[in-house]
DNA sequence: CGGAATCCCAGAAGATACTG
DNA sequence: CAGTATCTTCTGGGATTCCG
C-alpha cells in the first residue's frame, strides 16, 4: 500500500497540514463553504475569483480525498452536485477564520499606509 | 508607488493571508522560530529538513519584507545573523499552533489506519 | 559564516475545446 | 450543469558554484 502522503522526509505536522490546505484555492473554498454551508459547483465557480473549471474540479477532488469536504450528487436532469464541509473540514474553520481576520487587519493597515 | 501585493483580482483576506505564510517553508520557519525564540542562519538551515540556501535566504527575505520576522546582524568575524519573530509574526503563532495540533492528530489517525 | 548568482526543471496553474 | 481532456505557460523550488 503506497501512500502519496508519506515521503522520505521526516513528517512535520505543520508541513503536513499546509499540504492539505495549501495551493491557490483550498483555503478560499473552505472559507466560502463555511460561510454558505452548501454550494453547488456552478456557485463555487462564480464565487471563487477567476478559477477555471479544471482547477475547481481538481481542488474539490483533493479536498474530497482528504475528507475535508462532502460531495453529494443528485442524479437529475440537469445534474446537480452539492459541496459542503465535512466534520474534519470544519475543524479547520477556527484557524481559517483566525487567518481571515488577521489578513483583513493587515489589508486595512496597508491601505492606511498607502494613503499617507 | 507600485505594490507587488495588489493585483487586479479583488483582494480576499484569506487569500492575502495565505500568500504571506504559504509556500513550502514559511509555516515551518515561523514555527521553529517560535519554539526556539531565536535562531541563526546556520541553525535554521540545519533545522528545516532539506532546505537549500537559496530557498532559506529567499524565504527569510520575504518574511522580513512582510515584517513577520526580525533580522539582526552582528558585524563580527565570522559573521553572525540572528532571526526572531516580530510582534506581527507572533500574532500568527496561535493559529500555526492550532494547525500543528490538527496535523499531528491527523497523522496519528492515518498511522493507526495503516497498521490495520 | 551567511549568504549571492546561475542554471534548470517538475509541477502548478491557465486557456481552450468538448461531453454525458 | 458539472464536469473531462489537452495543450501550453509559468514559477516555485532544486542543484551547484562562488563570494566577502
Amino acid at each position: 500500500m503506497k501512500s502519496k502522503k508519506s515521503e522520505t522526509t521526516q513528517m512535520c505536522a505543520v508541513d503536513y497540514a499546509f499540504k492539505r490546505i495549501g495551493g491557490k484555492y483550498k483555503g478560499m473554498i473552505l472559507w466560502y463553504l463555511h460561510s454558505k454551508t452548501v454550494l453547488r459547483y456552478g456557485e463555487l465557480s462564480r464565487t471563487v475569483p477567476n478559477i477555471t473549471t479544471k482547477m475547481l474540479t481538481q481542488t474539490l477532488r483533493e479536498l474530497e480525498e482528504d475528507q475535508l469536504i462532502n460531495r453529494k450528487m443528485f442524479h437529475e436532469v440537469p445534474p446537480k452536485v452539492e459541496y459542503s464541509l465535512s466534520e474534519k473540514g470544519r475543524e479547520l474553520i477556527p484557524f481559517i477564520e483566525y487567518l481571515h481576520n488577521w489578513g483583513k487587519k493587515q489589508l486595512e493597515i496597508e491601505l492606511l499606509k498607502n494613503k499617507s
